[in-house]
DNA sequence: AATGACGTTTACGTTAACGTAATGCATGTG
DNA sequence: CACATGCATTACGTTAACGTAAACGTCATT
């Protein structure tokens, strides 16, 4: 089974990005589909390489850290130098996505109060009825 | 008490940004110092609104998403039809910020299995010495 | 043979988010 | 007083991440 293959507009259409975008990535090296003659076609490994680059830049990572990211899940890591300062990256990255992490949560937090302020303002404010300017108790 | 405040260049200390970046937040409407004279003077109002926004920034918000974040803390909202509004504001933001947290947990499962594959890979890579190309076994 | 749907390359344009001078005023300090 | 330090304004420069337009090739229909 050869694996099945993709073109870039059906790419575009599944993530909801231009065929811009997707040729500006490997115009950047994040990706390097096969050709057939001049069109360009894009295996399962292309696809999956595009949607951990739209899921890093969703939590606000670069493309360059994207890169960086992918890169680490191949096995280009052959001696143990390479090794060690690989999980010396794996450590910072995580600190760093936990710090996000923890960002995310206190807005999520924020959010719940002002969704409580709204909602007992709502009830308080008249309820039923809502005309003009609600006049002073 | 008059409450403390800030020059420019604390607050670009404490938050490690520097003072062109928090003239530049005031130039795009994302705060409005007081001054005294010529100089500008922060307020713990303004502080707070510099460390909202590099929260968001961190999590890949724009600045102008942040501004609509941090103006759902200010009750400007009177009547039903803007507090209904702005629940669905809310919803939505939410449901983004789900998405992002998922995200992160995704990458961070990643991480684990790197750190994982680094580990029993070093442990296995001629433990104790490590010379040249550690001749195959 | 023309139309349209897809693909290609080349190249200039755009927006966000600052960086980087250059220049000037005010204040403290040896 | 000369000089450094801190803040100010004005204005042009820069980078990332695409958008947009022009101009062309290739099939399959019509």
């Amino acid at each position: 089974m050869p694996g099945k293959t993709y073109t870039i507009s059906e790419l575009a259409r599944e993530f909801g990005i231009t065929t811009r975008t997707i040729r500006f990535y490997e115009e950047k090296g994040l990706i390097s589909p096969l050709r057939e003659g001049q069109k360009r076609l894009y295996s399962n490994a292309d696809r999956v390489r595009i949607k951990l680059i739209l899921r890093g830049k969703r939590i606000g990572m670069t493309l360059a850290e994207c890169v960086d990211f992918i890169d680490m899940y191949d096995p280009a890591h052959n001696n143990n130098d390479q090794l060690n300062s690989l999980i010396e990256d794996v450590k910072q990255r995580r600190a760093q996505l936990l710090q996000r992490k923890r960002d995310i949560e206190d807005m999520l937090a924020g959010l719940d109060e002002v969704q409580a302020l709204c909602e007992t303002s709502l009830a308080t404010n008249t309820p039923g009825t809502d005309r003009k300017k609600s006049p002073g108790q």
